[in-house]
DNA sequence: TTATTTGGTTTATAAAATAAACTACTTTAT
DNA sequence: ATAAAGTAGTTTATTTTATAAACCAAATAA
């Protein structure tokens, strides 16, 4: 009845890049911190990871002087986020439902 | 923009419990750990949890011989799922809407 | 020049989930 | 009656995650 939940993507970080991602071409470090609130070195963390599961591209670039991450969700992040999101409405879903 | 998704329900198994008592007069161990698949330790965990949290009633009663244990979602924490669910679908929603 | 800020990474700590082991019985088989 | 297996859990230990704290390198400001 359950489905498994993803649980690269159920992280509330995790979740909030991604869903910042997918609305978006492109968004770097600190975007991600300013929108999500969350410290540079979490942050650092949770993008390593969802690099390493192949959900989102990471480019090391520099604006200027500064250094600058640039991420990019790709084919793969969407297809599990969509996964995720679909799994996720069996849990949330429906008083009454019970199948 | 992203609210706080209460960490007490953002965790599969507590929220399939929730997901599950929302629906139902009443469910006993037995009935949660066969609906959810979770082992009966990590069950008996993360009832004690929702308990503790003040999220549901728990009754430890005896079928015949056997002990029993019945678990009620109460209004505290109805509410809880409710507004869980609310945070939890500005992390889902949607491609464009940049709020 | 030293102090502060920016844009991060790395390491350490706290919290969570999960698994393994155990308790206290009951039922079935011998 | 006794041993073996099953039920309904709890407790403890281990692993995994998340978060925080400390650090680094370079840039800018005082």
């Amino acid at each position: 009845m359950f489905k498994d939940l993803n649980p690269l993507l159920h992280s509330q970080l995790r979740l909030a890049i991604m869903s910042l991602l997918i609305g978006v071409e492109e968004a770097d470090f600190v975007y991600l911190r300013e929108q999500t609130g969350a410290s540079a070195g979490n942050l650092s963390v949770q993008i390593d990871k969802l690099q390493e599961a192949g959900y989102i591209d990471v480019e090391k670039t520099f604006r200027g002087k500064m250094p600058r991450t640039i991420c990019r969700i790709n084919r793969v992040g969407i297809e599990a986020f969509n996964e995720y999101v679909q799994a996720l409405q069996e849990y949330l879903n429906k008083r009454g439902m019970n199948k």
